[in-house]
RNA sequence: GGGCCUGUAGCUCAGUUGGUGAGAGCGCACGCCUGAUAAGCGUGAGGUCGAUGGUUCGAGUCCAUUCAGGCCCA
């Protein structure tokens, strides 16, 4: 036998590294095979529940950094919320509709228009599949748990159906309605167009600056002779012109120069430039007035006396060029219809699909392509002696990226959900909702606030049909009859069935209407944007579901949904119900790079999740998700998943330590109660119940960040430097079975099994590797209950006692370093240490009931009075003096102790009195056989 | 241009209602240990708190401006 034989090391088949990228797939499997998610759910059934509606991804592509963080951090709540007494089934869900998956399509070759709307739709829909599949095995590999063989997806028919309920609910309240809005028309190809399908070069167009007469100077300017002098860069939009904007802040002057009767309105600032330009001498200000007086002014339109233009006030004029005051015309612009809308205004689109002008403009214009109305209508301008100047202008301008011909902005129908008339009703949904951070209510309630009716139609085919038939008289059709009779239709077929039956066979049997007095009817061609399809998910999916419920209890996506999904979530779920979908709502930053610049395929910065996995393992991601700020915009590099690879080694080291040591415990038979356990496994069980409380704490707020600080912490700092340091000389020294050894185990088990129930939501394959070393009834850890703190009897006295003491340890430290820098011991096992302590210290040592001297892991301990400290001692703030010398006598083979009394038993010479002890009672044979060398 | 957000040691983060010389963990340097060993322990060095200007007896903490960056609009 070898003395080392007598020891109780610690014993495990943990290994100390984890092998991530290929455990993680097998455990994975395991998982999947065993049907955990599932039967973690039955374990649930009947609880309270926590829903977690997922915001859909969009289909397309491999997932990136982004959408891991954002898939993690809801399984960590998820599975955090499974764990501590709720029912929280999670069911992913893919935006599988739209323009991106229509423009795949186009790349990989096929032509829209060569085929039919339902065969092209079919290929949509088979990419969109295999993206989802695609995916789905990448947010898997991550470990997330969830109904992956069940998700919603915005294509089935199940969900087409029920969002096209939701719309006709909103039908249903007069919040749809037809309108106009511009959009970027190409008249080469003769359909609308996404700003994905232009591109933009620079053009040089002729850009005129010309005076439009005052009729109404509203008391502030003088009738006649006044002209507001605007500047434009698209001359043929005069005819549909309606208005003149100015900025209700800017300056403006009234000027007169001298070979000229009239008076001319200009900002301030531009007046001189413009008299240069102008060839104007002599300029006089008549008077200056601020932008915000010019209000509904009224002129007369240049080219149509009858026609009246309307100042008005908006935030897009800008002082770089021009005159400080726009042609506007709310059919061929965004700001102008915008500030058009806000004023009442029509939109006059003159204008055909082929980019021709319409009688509507006038027998000068009638059938003048746009381009060469430029010219009439700066030769009318100029007969009019309305022409101040005008020039080439350099400017860059959007282009129909397939015909590459430039495209115009054109007002055409559209269907529009109104937010207006529910705006009220939707802030004030608004206030109920918890936010995660609390800066995110301002900015949802800013954000509707200030927006517009919301256009829902597409002119596009990969999507959900808006359900609207039209009569004979072109008037549209919504009833609850119709709707409830497409959203059946959809249910069964999905929504293909649109474009392959007559509107007749989409209308119930014997539908009548008012404005068909023949029976026929014709349909929509327009589909929904896809914000309207997720944005129905809380009727898709939440209500749609049995295991799930409507409203949600948390939304969870990054902050630029506040415009997307949080808004048209919102939107539809006050329209559709008066109240918001969800209770919470907690918004992520962006990942961006290691130098806080957004990431990108293009500046080649970017860092796949799949290659981090490939080196590292998921479980890396996952610490460093909970190891991050994601309230804010967090920045990613492999040298930070290289630090908390770190991190994750000395977790997993110091977890295998616990296990190690508790390899021959166990909990059922040898475990000591709270009462009885020695005193610094006390203070470790407080410190383990604080701990719990906090780290349950953090979850309920979602601050995994928090958790993290506080785990490594725990880990690090108290675990690892403190108790298992000091808890050698006892596991391995003392009698396997001796009370003190026992006592030190119960808390090292108490605090391994708390610590794997604990991470398990953020470290799910890394403590179910450890589980399986425990002695737990639960198959896996997933499948337990998270820890509940307990409380000791005096546990304040013993807490504040022990705070007090690793105060004092500090100070022992210091002396031992200064004691090793002078060569006068090496480890601190080396060392006699004597403390000159203060009555209260001594006191304190008194309560404590702990052998200080193998906590602070010296040989020998000396307690003396504060006052009999020697002059080379140091002090501490009057409680200690320390001094360290080497201790005295011979070290023994077995504790590795330096004492004098080794050596006293005649059976062990080479042992100190206690080893001697223990190892004659439990190896009696060692006193005749000795060891071997 | 507008709404919202971020900027504290090399990294990730704390810094309470403005008040002793600005903290933690990691990393780094140096040392110790060799019975947690491709481990473990200790000590130490690192910060003009993005910048500027104010308020105040006193500001990382309040105000203004500004720079850099992000999301969403225009």
């Amino acid at each position: 036998m070898h003395v080392k034989d007598t020891l109780n090391l610690g014993k495990t088949k943990f290994k100390m590294r984890g092998n991530l990228p290929v455990k993680e797939v097998e455990r994975q499997k395991a998982w999947e095979d065993n049907n955990v998610y599932q039967l973690r759910q039955k374990i649930n059934e009947g609880k309270p529940t926590f829903i977690l509606h997922d915001g859909p991804p969009y289909a397309n592509g491999d997932i990136h950094m982004g959408h891991a963080l954002n898939k993690i951090s809801k399984d960590f709540i998820v599975r955090y919320k499974s764990m501590s007494g709720y029912r929280a089934p999670y069911v992913p869900g893919w935006d599988t509709h739209g323009l991106p998956i229509e423009q795949q399509l186009t790349k990989m070759g096929y032509d829209r228009k060569k085929m039919s709307t339902t065969e092209f739709r079919q290929l949509c829909r088979k990419y969109a599949l295999e993206q989802v599949d695609r995916q789905r095995e990448e947010f898997k590999r991550l470990g997330v748990a969830g109904e992956w063989d069940n998700p919603y997806l915005t294509l089935k028919p199940e969900f087409e159906a029920q969002e096209i309920r939701v719309f006709g609910e909103m039908a249903k309240k007069g919040l749809i309605y037809k309108g106009k809005k511009p959009v970027f028309w190409s008249w080469s190809s003769e359909s609308a167009m996404a700003e994905a399908e232009v591109e933009y070069h620079d053009v040089t167009s002729p850009s005129a600056f010309y005076g439009e007469k005052v009729v109404d100077g509203k008391g502030i300017l003088d009738n006649e002779v006044t002209y507001l002098v605007v500047w434009t860069t698209t001359p043929w939009t005069i005819p549909a012109s309606e208005g003149i904007t100015v900025d209700a802040n800017f300056d403006y002057s009234v000027v007169k120069h001298d070979e000229d009767e009239r008076q001319f309105v200009i900002a301030t600032e531009l007046v001189s430039e413009a008299a240069e330009k102008f060839g104007w001498k002599d300029i006089q200000t008549v008077k200056t007035l601020k932008g915000s007086q010019l209000d509904r002014v009224l002129c007369q339109h240049p080219f149509y006396p009858e026609r009246k233009l309307v100042t008005m006030l908006g935030n897009f004029v800008t002082l770089e060029a021009g005159t400080g005051l726009v042609h506007t015309a709310p059919g061929f612009g965004m700001d102008d219809w915008q500030v058009g809308m806000k004023y009442g205004l029509d939109v006059l689109v003159p204008v055909d699909d082929k980019g021709f002008m319409t009688a509507e403009a006038g027998k000068d214009f009638e059938g003048v392509f746009y381009d060469d109305a430029n010219q009439i209508a700066l030769d009318k301008l100029k007969e009019q002696n309305l022409l101040l100047d005008y020039m080439p202008y350099e400017h860059s301008y959007p282009f129909d990226w397939r015909t590459k011909k430039p495209v115009i902005f054109r007002a055409t129908p559209q269907w529009f959900a109104s937010v207006d008339k529910i705006k009220d009703e939707i802030l004030g949904a608004i206030d109920d909702v918890e936010f995660f951070p609390g800066w995110g209510k301002r900015r949802l309630y800013n954000m509707i606030k200030d927006r517009g009716d919301w256009v829902i139609s597409r002119q596009r085919v990969w999507g959900v049909p808006l359900p609207i038939f039209y009569g004979e008289d072109g008037e549209a059709i919504i009833t609850p009859e119709t709707i409830n009779h497409v959203a059946d239709l959809f249910e069964q077929y999905g929504s293909d069935v649109w474009f392959d039956r007559e509107a007749k066979d989409l209308l119930p049997d014997n539908f009548k209407s008012d404005h068909s007095p023949n029976g026929k009817f014709t349909k929509e061609t327009d589909i929904m944007d896809v914000w309207f399809d997720s944005g129905s998910s809380h009727q898709g999916v939440l209500a749609e579901r049995d295991n799930l419920d409507y409203p949600a209890d948390l939304y969870l996506e990054g902050s630029d949904q506040y415009r997307g999904w949080f808004n048209s979530s919102l939107i539809t779920s006050v329209a559709f119900s008066g109240k918001a979908p969800y209770k919470k709502l907690l918004s992520q930053g962006f990942t961006l790079d290691s130098q806080g610049h957004k990431m990108s395929k293009s500046l080649g910065n970017t860092i796949a999740p799949a290659e981090v996995i490939k080196r590292m393992g998921a479980e890396i991601i996952r610490l460093w998700v909970s190891s991050v700020d994601s309230s804010a915009d967090v920045r990613v590099s492999m040298d930070a998943f290289a630090k908390i690879s770190d991190s994750y080694k000395k977790l997993r080291n110091t977890l295998r330590y616990l296990l190690a040591n508790t390899s021959d415990f166990d909990p059922k038979t040898n475990a000591v109660a709270d009462d009885d356990l020695e005193s610094a496994d006390k203070f470790m069980l407080i410190k383990l119940n604080d701990f719990i409380s906090e780290v349950e704490a953090d979850y309920e707020k979602f601050d995994f960040l928090n958790i993290y600080k506080k785990l490594m912490n725990f880990v690090i700092t108290d675990l690892s430097a403190f108790y298992l340091d000091f808890a050698k000389d006892l596991l391995y020294i003392d009698s396997v079975d001796s009370q003190t050894r026992r006592s030190m185990q119960t808390v090292f088990y108490k605090v391994l099994v708390s610590l794997v129930k604990l991470l398990t939501p953020i470290l799910p394959h890394t403590t179910e590797e450890i589980w399986e070393f425990l002695d737990e009834s639960e198959a896996f850890v997933q499948l337990s209950e998270m820890p509940e703190p307990t409380h000791l009897s005096n546990e304040e006295t013993v807490k504040s006692n022990w705070e007090q003491f690793m105060k004092l340890r500090g100070h022992v430290l210091k002396v031992l370093e200064e004691a090793r820098d002078q060569k006068l011991i090496g480890k601190s096992l080396d060392a006699s240490l004597t403390i000159y302590a203060s009555e209260g210290t001594k006191r304190l040592f008194d309560e404590l009931d702990t052998d200080v001297r193998q906590i602070l892991m010296v040989s020998e301990l000396n307690v003396k009075n504060l006052d009999e400290a020697p002059a080379d001692a140091e002090n501490f703030n009057n409680e200690i003096s320390l001094t360290v010398k080497p201790a005295p006598g011979d070290v023994c083979d077995r504790c590795r102790l330096t004492k004098t009394d080794v050596g006293q038993d005649p059976d062990y010479p080479h042992f100190c009195e206690r080893c001697a002890a223990i190892v004659r009672a439990d190896f009696p044979e060692t006193a005749k056989d000795g060891f071997e060398e």
